[in-house]
DNA sequence: GTCTATAACAGGATAGAC
DNA sequence: GTCTATCCTGTTATAGAC
């Protein structure tokens, strides 16, 4: 073409998408969103018709598609329980930037609370991660309302430690929700879980 | 007085409360908390001279007090740790109205993300809770590690089951976070903890 | 495709009457 | 203390040159 595009759209999606993810869509000015990716607002606005919402909706749309093929499908995929949700683990690791990072689920979630533009593909996407943890159980050997038990914990023990991180400004809750969550997911219910920390003392 | 308050303070810190606690501190205009006290924006300026800001100091304020008094007190207070965690699940329940309230340490945690207005009380607010449930670990008869594992872990359940609830529209998850958190801080950790549905099953 | 410039509007905040 | 009316800034969004 004549014009090439000065940002490729994978690029200019990811540069947005840390603006929401650090600010949330309400707090997200044109502007910052502008300083952001290096284009004016104008440009925005050619590549985004429908403007912020917009670019939030290809920015959610673009974070559930590599979570897809990068926690879901890994997740159903060849290889033991134990492997898969090792791989699980350092792809979560690098999507949210080891709890530097927070969800778009939760930063997206507030636009009029209820039926917001997000609110039916936040849905969705926590039910399909929760299935594909329930599924990664049930494989385990768990019986399907423990697995499901297990699960919705461990979703929430994502959501929990990224809030955590966010209020503490450390990485910690994430890195201990990391190592936690294959003996969440995979472990005897009797065992000692994964509470390496604590051997010895109980 | 001549001209009587038309609002109580605390039942429109309460009223603000419920905005911020709904869309967020950037997401919540002078319009809608106007509109939710029944006040006029000059009026809301009258009470809080430093504006929006001030509105969500005071309402953080109003909760960390009310968390102070029912939550970390009962804590600490008298009784058997199971006595004292039944009664601050009772209390917990209440605060979050079984899981359709989000928690304003999220929806205050956005602003400017680093160094807002409500960063170092956010961050107080969670150290002193992990502070409360680590001391009745300890009491509960666990190790001080374990004991601290197990707070975060209680925390982080906690905020996690609240994103879900938004994110899923359910209280389920704050449901089912409450009757874990007793087994969470105390039970044994050989013992199968609280997760009743699976018993007789694994 | 990207830009400068600007329109149209909403949001936060004030002034001053009652 | 509360109100109506207004100000001003920042925000979303568009027009049109290059």
């Amino acid at each position: 073409m004549a014009r090439p595009q000065t940002i490729e759209e994978q690029e200019l999606v990811g540069r947005l998408s840390r603006v929401f993810r650090d600010i949330g869509y309400e707090g997200a000015s044109l502007a910052m969103l502008a300083a952001a990716t290096g284009l004016k607002k104008a440009s925005l606005y050619h590549r985004f018709p429908h403007g912020k919402q917009q670019m939030a909706e290809q920015v959610l749309a673009a974070a559930l598609s590599w979570y897809a093929t990068n926690i879901l499908s890994p997740l159903a995929g060849q290889g033991s329980p134990a492997e898969r949700i090792a791989m699980v683990v350092k792809n979560l690791d690098a999507f949210y930037a080891s709890g530097r990072q927070a969800c778009l689920l939760n930063m997206l979630a507030s636009p009029h609370t209820d039926n917001g533009p997000f609110a039916a593909a936040i849905k969705r996407a926590f039910e399909a991660l929760i299935k594909a943890f329930m599924a990664l159980a049930r494989e385990a050997g768990h019986a399907p309302a423990e697995s499901r038990a297990r699960a919705e914990r461990a979703v929430m023990l994502l959501h929990g430690s990224l809030v955590m991180c966010r209020g503490l400004r450390s990485s910690k809750p994430f890195r201990v929700f990391l190592a936690a969550l294959p003996g969440e997911l995979l472990a005897e219910p009797r065992s000692s879980r994964n509470r390496k920390i604590a051997i010895g003392h109980a």
